[in-house]
DNA sequence: TCTGGGGTCCTAGGACCC
DNA sequence: TCTGGGGTCCTAGGACCC
């Protein structure tokens, strides 16, 4: 890496409420929170809702008082809507740096060096145009490494005076900027080693940054040695750019209500193992093994507690939705107990590689079933694409309603779904 | 009396992120 | 009635091999 690296991380703030928002003018400066699957808890909350006190991850239910005296505006999650959105925010941004590493759904690391601009002017620039082009507000914050780029960020963030953009590069106030970061704020420093490090009197990102490189790794891994060095801005931490295959993929749902009946069970996992298939397709890739977890309600420590999950290799990795079924079924079969009441369950796969060129097994599917089963599956996907996901399913999922998710408060799917699309009057 | 040492692979657990 | 979901990486320690 050369010796000038400038990084940016481009975050969008709250970015679900801020989806919520940019299709309905209307909830302009009012609170907004987004709950979680099964509208659990709160996952995502506006500037409004954060002022009034309203804390990530809160309960629901808890607060339902609170927000009928206030008019907090509740919605259920909606991820097709966030992920088209990402998607508009993230080309947007592409337009102006080659040099992008898609980070989450709201977060995004550019390099700005190597442009004509300067790194804040373009940073102004990007924030505006996305703004205009997607309705969604960001923040963008610039340094000389991704972990002072993240903290500049905070800075731009949490001081609206400097309108949603800012530098740690050739920073005078540098020193003042990290003691004012809490140790547990610093980006790869979590609750554990915030409260070990806060036992040694460490409580600021400027103390952190001048600790001793060995004492520092012998603790907290190599990792921590690299966010020390980030910290004193020495990059450690390269733009990845590099689109991997992933190494695992899950599908898990707490259900709105305890399930004892094993063939509902069944039906559940189906649907979970049909999901992760979906997913496996939607990369090209295959699967080698999959794992299946059930679990009882964690919360009532008053009802008999079981928890399981077990493994099987796929006789040929595969991505066919009735490969995984069956598959997922056989490992349910082991794990399942009677008597219990279940409240969560889970498919995952892992051994994860591309459909193409992979190495050739003993007992390899024929051509043409190969080709059928994709062409199967093919329409099973597109389908699903077009008229929303679980239009078409596998019996085995059973034909009953989504009754194990409750989602009160779903907004349309304005951007993917044709029948939602807002109307311009 | 004496009882090596190094390499690799796998797994569980712990930490982190959004 | 009611407490999310989806990921990654690192390390220590055991099994096994030579």
């Amino acid at each position: 890496m050369p010796p000038s690296t400038i990084f940016a991380l481009l975050d969008c703030n709250n970015f679900y409420a801020s989806c919520e928002r940019a299709f309905n003018p209307k909830l302009r400066g009012r609170p907004i929170v987004v709950l979680s699957n099964n509208d659990g808890c709160v996952i995502a909350r506006s500037n409004e809702a954060k002022a009034l006190g309203i804390p990530m991850g809160a309960p629901a239910f808890k607060f339902q008082p609170l927000f009928k005296k206030h008019g907090v505006h509740v919605f259920s999650s909606n991820f097709a809507l966030y992920g088209d959105m990402s998607r508009r925010v993230m080309e947007t941004a592409s337009l102006f740096t080659p040099d992008m590493e898609i980070y989450s759904i709201d977060e995004a690391f550019l390099r700005l060096d190597r442009m004509h601009d300067q790194p804040l002017d373009l940073a102004r620039k990007i924030r505006a145009t996305v703004l205009q082009w997607t309705g969604i507000p960001v923040s963008i914050g610039i340094g000389p490494t991704k972990t002072l780029a993240k903290i500049a960020n905070r800075v731009a963030k949490k001081q609206p005076e400097h309108g949603g953009t800012f530098s740690l590069v050739d920073c005078p106030d540098q020193d003042q900027i990290l003691a004012g970061i809490n140790i547990e704020d610093v980006w790869g420093i979590g609750s554990r080693y915030s409260k070990k490090l806060r036992e040694f009197g460490i409580r600021n990102a400027l103390q952190f940054s001048r600790l001793d490189k060995d004492w520092v790794k012998k603790r907290m891994t190599v990792n921590g040695m690299h966010t020390l060095l980030e910290l004193q801005g020495i990059p450690c931490i390269p733009l990845d750019q590099t689109v991997a295959t992933p190494k695992s993929i899950v599908c898990s749902r707490t259900f709105a209500r305890a399930v004892q009946d094993k063939d509902q069970l069944e039906q559940i996992v189906s649907g979970y193992a049909a999901r992760v298939g979906e997913r496996l397709r939607g990369q090209n890739c295959i699967a080698g093994q999959i794992q299946v977890f059930v679990l009882t309600d964690r919360f009532r420590l008053d009802k008999p507690q079981y928890g399981n999950a077990a493994t099987i290799s796929l006789a040929i990795p595969s991505s066919h939705t009735p490969n995984l079924i069956r598959a997922a079924r056989t490992v349910l079969d082991r794990i399942f107990k009677p008597g219990y009441e279940y409240r969560k369950a889970g498919v995952m796969v892992f051994g994860i590689e591309k459909e193409q060129g992979r190495r050739l097994m003993l007992f390899e599917p024929s051509p043409e079933e190969l080709a059928r089963s994709k062409a199967l599956m093919g329409v099973m996907d597109r389908i699903n694409a077009r008229w929303g996901a679980m239009t078409m399913r596998m019996a085995a999922e059973g034909t009953g309603k989504r009754w194990v998710m409750r989602q009160a408060h779903l907004s349309p799917r304005y951007t993917t779904d044709w029948k939602a699309l807002p109307r311009a009057l």
